[in-house]
DNA sequence: CTCGTTGCGTGAAACGTTTCATAATGTGAG
DNA sequence: CTCACATTATGAAACGTTTCACGCAACGAG
């Protein structure tokens, strides 16, 4: 217990084996294999390292063994509720699995990105999870290239290099849409953008599909560009939304995700509209903060947490099995109907 | 470029050294110390350190050099907007000083926390900032006791034997009950708990002070306790507060957090009761989510990015200074009135 | 008494880097 | 032509672990 005072480099198995006289060895065995020493010894030994304050090196068994216990999630923004809770799915599973997670934020940026990834890949990590901002970013492969497992979260890509795990963009748009019309509405808008997302397309595209199923005329799906997926975004997207003759005007509005909507809903109140009499909404993600909204949001949820979780088992069954194939999981959303969209 | 297609061990400062002719030193120097290199070998070292993907094994030069350039920030709760806006400043600091960071989620367990803090302990990184569940864990000082500076973040100790920075907590609760009673409010409500976290403490003594001073009855401040800190707390606090009879209930609430505001603001809504007609609110932390409430939240800024930024820097700055003495900052919180506590 | 076995402990080698003292070569001054 | 000196490159040592092939006793069986 006696913590040392000084900041002198700190004890090493060669102190330890020194009080307890005893060797090299047989410290490395009092760790890694205690039964393979007689109690008397191991009780000498683990005796000199209370004393000493010894504390493994992990950089030194690191390199000795090749092997590291800590798996790496380089979240795309750690901001929006939605990626911190696929963290803490990440979390759970690797508790389990005696394994530590560390968290990166990319922060939206390409360039914080690659810094990361290049940091990630000198430390030769248990595994390597990513919601990439770059979904093409040749570090990605580099990285896999070099043996470490690398996860791709939330975001498809048409190759099998690498496991991933994604939820059914199409479909969730598609049964946001559906609920809409069954709730007897014939004007309905997606809010959503950037293009370049392939998330924003893919459930663009779902809405598409329940909208011709249903057999209503394309031209009353109107789509509303926005250019990010916040807040901000939302209030905007609301105020264009907001100025068109009520007559014509949507109403509905199914959002790219609930911190979209939480401004469309914010900026409508604001504007004496009623939610849901006057304009119907639904978002996507179900962060917490949609249930909590003034109007409780209605919203595709998507099994975040579980996605985390199943991220993690395939980065640790990767880095097991001997001759791994890739696996693309894909989940299913699901819609939560609150009182954002009944009437 | 040719990504060496097997998974076998990579390549290292050996292979390159023996691909260009040259010594480990000299590949060692192209890496640490280009200008001691003639430009035609370092070209020749170059090229083979491309051909053969050769990426520095981060755990042999910190077993060797002894140094880590990255940070790690163990936080309290991943879910809380207000520890990843700190996150956001202690990444930005970070970036200037080329170090990399990454995060921790205790999420609010002590069992969690001590884990990351014996993995970090066992890395030896280049300096642990920590919002921590147990300000008063032994692992603290035994990783300051190793030489690896550590910043308490956002919470205070009656020692000196940390750097930490954080906010001063009675001056916040003070300005928060100096505005309502301001804007003529003489029944107030503070809803904050648990007792056992300082800050709640704190904050109600500031509380405490200003309604004295303004010659308040002490009995017209009740105190509403709340198990935790989250949305679902103020749903219920406030639930307990619309019970009281109209003629007796507050007609103010100062709340521990802006997530306890939004409870509170929303089941205030559901019930009917206006904001800030009927029951005036102001929240702390003053998070993104607060200016972007049905009604805006009224809330207590703090510098939650500059928190980090100047966390990072105390870090940095211990793991330069050869004698180094620890600083404890006090940053100044600041109301910011929106629409929830104005007329 | 001998021999295989079992239980414990040993010490050297290896992991991939950086550093440092030293060697080899070239250069310009005297 | 020699000497001092700068410029480059070299190779061994060291960082703190883990592993592995061996010793060494003690022991029970034959």
């Amino acid at each position: 217990m006696a913590a040392n005072g000084r900041p002198g480099r700190s004890a090493s198995v060669k102190d330890v084996a020194a009080l307890a006289h005893v060797s090299l060895g047989t410290v490395s065995n009092v760790l890694n294999r205690p039964d393979r020493v007689s109690a008397a010894t191991r009780e000498r030994v683990e005796r000199a390292m209370t004393a000493l304050g010894f504390v493994r090196n992990e950089s030194a068994r690191q390199l000795r063994t090749g092997l590291s216990s800590t798996l790496a999630y380089v979240m795309l923004d750690a901001g929006n509720p939605f990626f911190t809770d696929v963290a803490r799915g990440i979390e759970t599973a690797a508790e389990q699995h005696d394994l530590t997670v560390v968290l990166c934020n990319s922060d939206n940026r390409a360039d914080r990105e690659r810094s990361h990834l290049a940091m990630l890949e000198e430390r030769r990590f248990r595994g390597v999870l990513v919601t990439p901002v770059d979904p093409d970013s040749p570090l990605l492969e580099q990285i896999a290239g070099r043996g470490t497992p690398v996860v791709i979260v939330d975001r498809t890509r048409d190759d099998d290099r690498f496991c991933s795990v994604a939820v059914d963009d199409v479909l969730g748009g598609r049964t946001a849409v559906e609920h809409l019309v069954d709730r007897g509405h014939r004007r309905v808008a997606f809010l959503g953008g950037p293009d370049n997302i392939g998330q924003v397309r893919d459930r663009l595209q779902g809405a598409r599909d329940a909208w011709a199923e249903a057999g209503l005329p394309p031209d009353d799906l109107t789509v509303l560009r926005t250019d990010s997926l916040d807040v901000a975004s939302g209030r905007e997207a609301a105020e264009r939304l907001l100025g068109q003759p009520s007559s014509r005007r949507p109403t509905a509005a199914f959002c790219i995700n609930d911190l979209v909507a939480l401004g469309v809903l914010q900026q409508t109140m604001r504007a004496g509209v009623s939610v849901p009499d006057d304009l119907a909404l639904v978002g996507y993600d179900d962060i917490a903060f949609a249930a909590a909204a003034a109007v409780p949001l209605s919203s595709v949820r998507q099994p975040r947490e579980l996605l985390g979780a199943r991220a993690a088992a395939l980065a640790l069954a990767e880095s097991e099995d001997r001759d791994h194939r890739h696996q693309q999981l894909l989940f299913t959303p699901e819609l939560v109907a609150r009182a954002s969209s009944l009437g």
